[in-house]
DNA sequence: CAAACTTTTACGGGGCGTGAATGTCT
DNA sequence: GAGACATTCACGCCCCGTAAAAGTTT
């Protein structure tokens, strides 16, 4: 078996892009866990744990809660690991609800990114002729 | 001259679709102030406050706080008002700061989307495998 | 031993949502 | 007088930022 390799957070922090604030509170809400602790009690991250922030940072756009986020790995995990099985009915129909509601918000954001380059260019054109303007005072 | 037309904050709500709490939060942080008041205190908009609030809606996904926006709003005015006033050159150079912030924050939106949009196709793509593997199952 | 890293605890803040109790009336 | 509006508190929430005081050491 490959070499586990554990982090402390301030390792971790680096390579995902987030704050240490951030990463203990995701822990406070039971969204990313330390795979365990040193005996002074300095958190330790696994591979997997790294790969559930990088997955956070991918969904933050979308506006999920924490919450939501958790519930979304959670059932991702148990669909892609057992795929087909009859039981995860329930896991499969809720994940596709959640797929459902990304999908919104991917449209929410095409308009929210189309408003506000209007809104940057409209900024942009007015300052301009202001200094146009200024120039020939 | 024209009518000077004044709405009650219900109406205000309804027209620029914000909540009464956003309205009246908005007037506490100093951003649009109702142009009177009736002899029950209740709030009075007109035109000119309407016309802010959709602006404020526009730049709202620019992630500006509220404060800021109260300056650029300023700053729009002051600028627009007075287009090529050398006087207000140290206005035109701080509007054009927040022009090139909006720009980037333009560019950042475009970034947040294609990830969005990356993993809202990854989702709905895992579910659809999982659902084909489950009706053979 | 010192430097660099980490821990917990706790307050703060932005942008509202959501009552509750009360007053007004385009 | 009733109903639809409005008012002012004021607490709560989410996602952290930011010390402060203390302990640990990949």
């Amino acid at each position: 078996m490959p070499e586990a390799e554990l982090f402390q957070i301030g390792e971790v922090a680096k390579r995902v892009t987030l704050s240490l604030r951030t990463v203990r509170y995701y822990e406070e809400v039971g969204l990313v866990l330390p795979a365990t602790r040193t005996t002074g009690n300095f958190r330790l991250y696994d591979n997997d744990a790294i790969e559930r922030l990088l997955i956070i940072k991918q969904m933050k756009p979308l506006e999920f809660a924490l919450e939501e986020m958790r519930e979304v790995l959670e059932l991702r995990a148990l669909v892609l690991s057992n795929p087909g099985d009859e039981e995860l009915t329930a896991a499969r129909d809720r994940l596709g609800m959640y797929a459902a509601v990304a999908n919104q918000r991917c449209e929410s954001l095409r308009e929210q990114l189309s408003v506000a380059e209007a809104f940057s260019a409209t900024l942009a054109e007015e300052v301009a002729r202001a200094e146009r303007l200024g120039h020939r005072g």
